[in-house]
DNA sequence: ATGGTTGCAGCGCAA
């Protein structure tokens, strides 16, 4: 069984306790990261390296970053979507066990019709591209991260109130459902199809966590391949509850190896 | 509540 964790930690610096101790609790496999916030000659490599993690990361300053860590041999990293050119450090791929594994971090896309919602559709544009590419190889793919999508009205504890704002609005779902139609699995929803309380983010703001007012936007996509072995998908909740937690919770995916 | 909170950088910006 391999254990596979996404986790928009938001500062891998400012929550490193919280991750370490996470680690040693649930000891996932491999973790994707988001939202790391520190430059590369800053990241806290040792602390995981510890814990017996191989580590890849791709950061910058103050914003943005991914990362991967890894029980095992990590193969083939990539920084950045190929054939992207982009300063924002939001995407790292890499081979782990004969499996294509990436995190990525779609930018937040701030409101309908800005000029940061019209780069966010122009990344998906590019993830998109980039995932086509890596289908036609007919392996394991494991797309995991923060989208920054929350697919359905499902998703969403208040559908009226955020119909067609940033992150529901019609043409990031469409953008989103391109890639599913791909044929990649969702595989938190494929697990729980009518479960209407499957968030994995709430707004630090206004008791968002105390309301249980959360969407579902960090997501695993997974190639019929790899869908194949899912066994379990779950949303870490607990986690978010914590002091000093990230607004997003840790998902999950179990596949049999 | 055109609010609210957090992280980073450094007193505004991104989320």
């Amino acid at each position: 069984m391999l254990k596979i964790a996404t986790w928009n930690i938001n500062s891998i610096r400012t929550r490193l306790p919280n991750l370490v101790t996470w680690l040693k609790e649930t000891s996932p496999d491999v973790v994707l990261l988001q939202e790391t916030k520190v430059t590369d000659d800053q990241f806290p490599l040792e602390d995981l390296e510890t814990l017996h993690y191989n580590v890849s990361f791709h950061g910058q300053k103050s914003y943005n970053g991914v990362a991967i860590l890894s029980k095992f041999p990590i193969e083939d990293v990539t920084c950045g979507i190929p054939l992207f050119e982009d300063e924002q450090a939001r995407y790292i791929e890499a081979v782990i066990k004969g499996m294509r594994i990436a995190s990525v971090y779609v930018p937040n896309g701030m409101a309908v019709g800005s000029d940061k919602y019209l780069y966010k559709l122009d990344f998906l544009e590019r993830l998109y591209k980039h995932i086509q590419t890596l289908l036609t190889y007919d392996e394991k793919l494991i797309l995991g991260g923060d989208f920054n999508i929350a697919p359905q009205d499902q998703d969403v504890y208040d559908p009226q109130e955020w119909h067609e704002q940033v992150l529901c609005s019609t043409p990031e779902r469409e953008k989103f459902r391109s890639l599913v139609y791909l044929g990649l699995t969702d595989a938190l929803r494929a697990m729980y199809p009518l479960e209407k309380e499957l968030y994995t983010w709430w707004d630090y703001r206004a008791g968002s966590w105390q309301n249980n007012f959360g969407l579902r936007i960090d997501h695993f996509l997974l190639s019929p391949q790899a869908a194949d072995t899912l066994t379990e998908a779950y949303v870490e909740k607990a986690v978010r509850g914590l002091d000093k937690t990230s607004d997003h919770a840790p998902v999950v995916c179990q596949l049999a190896l």
